[in-house]
Parts: structure tokens; C-alpha cells; sequence
DNA sequence: CGCGATTTTGACCCTATTCAAAGTCAGTGG
DNA sequence: CCACTGACTTTGAATAGGGTCAAAATCGCG
């Protein structure tokens, strides 16, 4: 959805520390947010305790559009920025702008077609296959990788969140890191930064 | 959503035969189903070949709701009777009528919210709790379940299918059958068919 | 400099997979 | 009605991949 058709609306800003909860799941729902700086988790807790990290949100995207209640999670990765719209305004433009509505049912179709994928790769593919898998697509993040190739990516996340959203402990990641590096296709350029070898030009 | 407000649409009806491909991940969406008859497996392919069943649909839900392309494949478990409703009109209908888009848009959301629980479930259950999960979400499926306390289910799907829906195997699947039949969790009343003795009434 | 959180390492274990083969079932045609 | 066939299910033995537990090392930050 392109920002332009949301300016129109009102909106405001909003400053959440690193570690705040935004919204927690089945809770009603009342604004649409869209992420300016940092990095939000989206997650389900198991009632075993276990939490399962569904998405990671960067600058740009949009989050948090349920017309009820939430249907995850959201908790700030790093200090972030959002700007936040009410749900309610968000609707009406939707019922005027044919394209608007596209637009926002479109976001929510792609959330499915993502999570599908995520929920496959996750369950076929080894540790290693995951974890590339996973730089290759932070390495597309304006906000995380620097574009060049082979890209530099900065996590903005704990080994403990990316356990998390690839169903690892960090353990198995911290140990799949060192695999990766002994294999070349990865090296490290400070604490929780990587160069991707595996993705430099042909 | 209601069946009333699409009974306003154009529509028709369609018969698929058991193994048929419904529609493939990608393809241009034009039209909306509602399953009448019969089961439909939601899947998509992994680059590997792996498949992975994203859901199970039952008579009187809806499927297929994409704007542009299929978010998922989509094929027929059994032979099944579908009502093919056209993109085009549903959303005309969403444009004249607000409830029937919010109601769409919470389908989109609440499936949303299904698949995420889902991948938690598959992530950090063991395979019996996994199976009996499994179990007791078709126990309250009218088409599936009967009702009653305990419950009697008539699988309409494989192991093979219920594996790839599970992440596991169809020789796993095998073992924790016979696994629950042991501990007096379930007991076999037929081929594909289980009485769930865990859930009878307190 | 010191603390708490995060990451790393090691040894051991366990669950589900793999591979292989036999057994069972439903539907088909004789 | 029965034999045949192909798909599905079951079983067994061996294995591997990631988890667990425990502890040490490191980092970021006040």
C-alpha cells in the first residue's frame, strides 16, 4: 500500500523502547501501524510457553491491520518508530478507494502466502538451509542489509529471536553460524554482523 | 460470512474429483469457493518437493479468496461439490456492502491467526500432542466428527496427508496411532476411523 | 570496571526420520 | 464372487539431527 493513500488519514506517532509489548493477541484492535524505524516481532505464545516469532517487520511495511481483535502479537525488537492510524479511519478509506481496499486486502493475502512458505521451509529444510535461507531474505531489507554483494547484514535481533522464528534454539544457531562460517559462505564482521559469501555475484 | 449475502452473487456450481488440482500457487484468481461437499487440502511446494498442507477445508467454509494470484495451491482430498462465486463480484459486493467486506477481511485475518497457531503447534509439540491436537480440532467439524461425546472421526485424508499437514511422516503417523491406542487415548473403529477417548466428558 | 544479558562450547540424549519390506485395503475386471 | 492391482498402512532396525543441560566466555552498557 503505497504511504501516500494513508497520509490522507489521520495519524500519529509513537516511540515504543526496545522490549515494550505494542499489542498482545486477541486483544480488540483499534490502529494500524506502519513501522519507521527498528524492528517489530510478531509472535504467538504456545500454551506450553512456548512463543513462536511469526514475522519480523521493517521500515516501510504495515502491521496490526485486524478489524477485531489481534491476531498476533507485537513487541518492539529495538526502540522503534511507528506511525499508528485509526482502524476506523483506515475502513473508510477503504470503502471510498476501491484501490485502497485492494491494496490493504492484498497485505493481508501476502501475510498468508509468507507464513505458508515460512511454516514450509521451517519444516523441511535442515538448520542450515534455514539460516541462509533467512540472511538471503534480511539481505533485501533496505533497513538490514547494505545492497552491495556480497551483502553485510546487521541483525537487529537477538540469536534468541531468530531461534524463534526458525524453530532452532539458539544454540543449534550459534553452532549452524560456525558451520557456515568453516564452509565459506559466511563470515563475520563484528558481533551480530555477517557478509553472506554464498550470495556474492556470479 | 454469511451464505445469504453471496446468494445475492452470480454463481455456479462446480464437481472435482478425488486428487484433482483445484487451482496452483500463482495462477491468476478469478473466482471464490465455497466447499459444500467433500474435503480440499490447502498446500504449497517447497523448491525441494517437499509439500507442505496448509489447511484442511470443509463443507461450508470459503477458500480462495485472492485479489491477484493464488496464495496457495489447492486440491480436492475427495471428490467434492464447490459453489464458484467470481472475484469481480464478491468485491463489488464489498464495495456496496460494508459488512460483508469486514466479514471477508476478518476470514483473511482469522486464517491469518489459524496458520500461525498452526506453525507453534508443529514447531514445539511432540508428535502424539500433535495427533491429538489434530484429532480434537476435527472432532468439531460437523462433516468429520459426529458429535457426540467421545467423539467418533472418519479420517477423509490419508496419513500421507495428515502427515505433511503435521510435519511428520506417514510411518510416524502410524506409530503414534498405535502409540494413543496403547496409552487408552484413542481406540480404532474401522480404517480411518477413531473414536477419541481422551475427550470423552469429564 | 562490573553487571546482566547474550553467545558459545561440550557431552550426552532423544525423537522422529530413513530405508526396507511386508501387510492390508478398496476398487476393478474377469 | 473372487482374484488382481496399485495405493496406502504398518513394522523393524539403524541413524542422524537437533535438543537439553550445564558451564564458560563475551558483549554492551551504565
Amino acid at each position: 500500500m503505497k504511504k501516500s493513500a494513508l497520509e490522507a488519514l489521520p495519524h500519529w506517532r509513537v516511540s515504543i523502547a526496545k522490549g515494550r509489548t505494542i499489542y498482545i493477541e486477541g486483544e480488540p484492535s483499534s490502529t494500524l501501524y506502519r513501522v519507521e524505524r527498528g524492528c517489530v516481532r510478531l509472535l504467538v505464545d504456545g500454551t506450553d510457553g512456548a512463543r513462536q516469532i511469526i514475522s519480523f517487520q521493517f521500515p516501510t511495511q504495515l502491521f496490526g491491520y485486524c478489524l477485531d481483535t489481534r491476531n498476533t502479537s507485537a513487541e518492539a525488537v529495538t526502540d522503534v518508530e511507528l506511525t499508528a492510524y485509526p482502524i476506523s479511519a483506515v475502513i473508510e478509506l477503504g470503502a471510498q478507494n476501491q484501490k485502497a481496499a485492494f491494496e490493504l486486502l492484498d497485505t493481508a493475502n501476502a501475510a498468508v502466502q509468507r507464513l505458508a512458505h515460512h511454516l514450509q521451509g521451517v519444516s523441511h529444510l535442515p538448520a542450515d538451509a534455514r539460516v541462509m535461507w533467512f540472511l538471503e531474505r534480511l539481505s533485501r531489507e533496505p533497513a538490514v542489509g547494505d545492497g552491495r554483494m556480497p551483502p553485510t547484514i546487521r541483525l537487529p535481533m537477538t540469536y534468541g529471536d531468530v531461534a524463534a522464528y526458525l524453530n532452532l534454539t539458539p544454540q543449534t544457531l550459534s553452532r549452524v553460524f560456525r558451520q557456515l562460517e568453516d564452509s565459506q559462505r559466511i563470515h563475520r564482521a563484528g558481533s551480530r554482523v555477517f557478509v553472506v559469501d554464498a550470495l556474492a555475484p556470479a
